[in-house]
DNA sequence: ACCTGAACACCGTTCAAGT
DNA sequence: ACCTGAACACCGTTCAAGT
């Protein structure tokens, strides 16, 4: 039984050497030495590399539902919400690059979409209508989305280039007549704290639009 | 005169590659065959594909803030945003897998975040504070790539795989057990109609923030 | 200053052959 | 059933040489 090498294996594999090597260094032939086989091996076990991309975004996806169903059922759906938003994100800060990466993918696993069963079912017993309920969860996936693609550009940035994002060099960079321009970027926040500040703001234009 | 390539027929020509072929299909040679020179010669212009690729994004954010500067003030933030949102929605899906390409990537001229100043001025002149604000345009960003990189994986989809995006056949592929998940499908809307609303979600969110 | 020819190391993928 | 060896067409990039 230990021999011969599981698609789950090269999922696992995959997502591994991407966050070590990035997605360039994410190669058939990178992740055949890294199991040890040979690379047309894995071809065996998958069609072509689009297949392992798309298989290594159910994952992360299917890690997000199984997260989220192991939640005890909230107050509201607003707390349910903000639940799934921050699961969400941590799991695309998991990887390298996830937001991009595993966003906007086709899901292969109807088990993902399937999950939204029990919220709808909650949501619209607390009053919320179902077109609005589907609405806010997809508004929240897109928030989520943008708001983790612009993060991990900024860490990724910051790990290359620490210059610029030095806020003396972006002012620099700038250039003259800008004053508000760069007093915001002093302002400016990051991480957790700005997470859930926009997140708030998005819940926020929900519930507006639900209690009327 | 006539002789030489430049720099912005080079990004010129690559942007519309990119839409014929995908980004797979952007490749320097096929790049270098549709200017008519030897892919060497492209490595005079620019240094690698990397930076070939940071040009692109940086000319589509400079439509964007074209599109933006050539627009009359509007009456309050709420409008200055909205119209941005819209532009940048346009010229996303003017691009084969836009958003995802476009957002998240290095702005390598200063004059697109520059542009915010006339903004952050017009707000905080209404009584915006200056964090909020910059916030605020962070937020429709982010909330603008999310959607559009949703709405065109769908597009792409729907025009590769029709099946997929079937109402009755998405139905077979969720299996039994969820009407609540099949229904909101059945209620879901798309394109201008669906951004709208969603960004007045958003917008009616910050208002409620900039109220407090 | 701008481009080509030739070459290098490296891709994803196929397929006959091995076990 | 699962993997290898060898090969194919194709990448991005370098560099000496041409004009």
């Amino acid at each position: 039984m230990a021999k011969g090498i599981t698609r789950e294996q090269i999922v696992t594999a995959a997502l591994s050497l991407l966050d070590d090597k990035g997605l360039d260094g994410l190669t058939v032939r990178a992740l055949a030495a890294r199991l040890e086989v040979r690379p047309p091996a894995l071809y065996w076990h998958m069609r072509n590399k689009q297949e392992l991309l798309d298989e290594m975004s159910t994952a992360v996806m299917r890690r997000v539902t199984t997260a989220v169903s192991a939640l005890p059922p909230a107050d509201g759906w607003r707390e349910d919400l903000a639940a799934y938003a921050r699961i969400l994100r941590s799991e695309f800060l998991l990887h390298r690059d996830g937001a991009r990466i595993f966003s906007g993918t086709r899901i292969a696993d109807p088990d993902v979409v399937r999950m939204k069963e029990p919220w709808l079912a909650r949501w619209t017993a607390q009053g919320v209508g179902l077109a609005d309920a589907d609405d806010a969860i997809d508004l929240a996936v897109a928030f989520v989305v943008g708001f983790v693609i612009e993060e991990q550009e900024q860490q990724q940035s910051a790990g290359t280039d620490p210059s610029r994002y030095s806020i003396d060099q972006r002012d620099a960079w700038l250039g003259p007549d800008v004053p508000l321009v760069k007093e915001a970027g002093h302002l400016r926040d990051h991480g957790d704290q700005r997470f859930e500040r926009h997140l708030g703001i998005v819940l926020d234009g929900l519930a507006a639009r639900f209690d009327s």
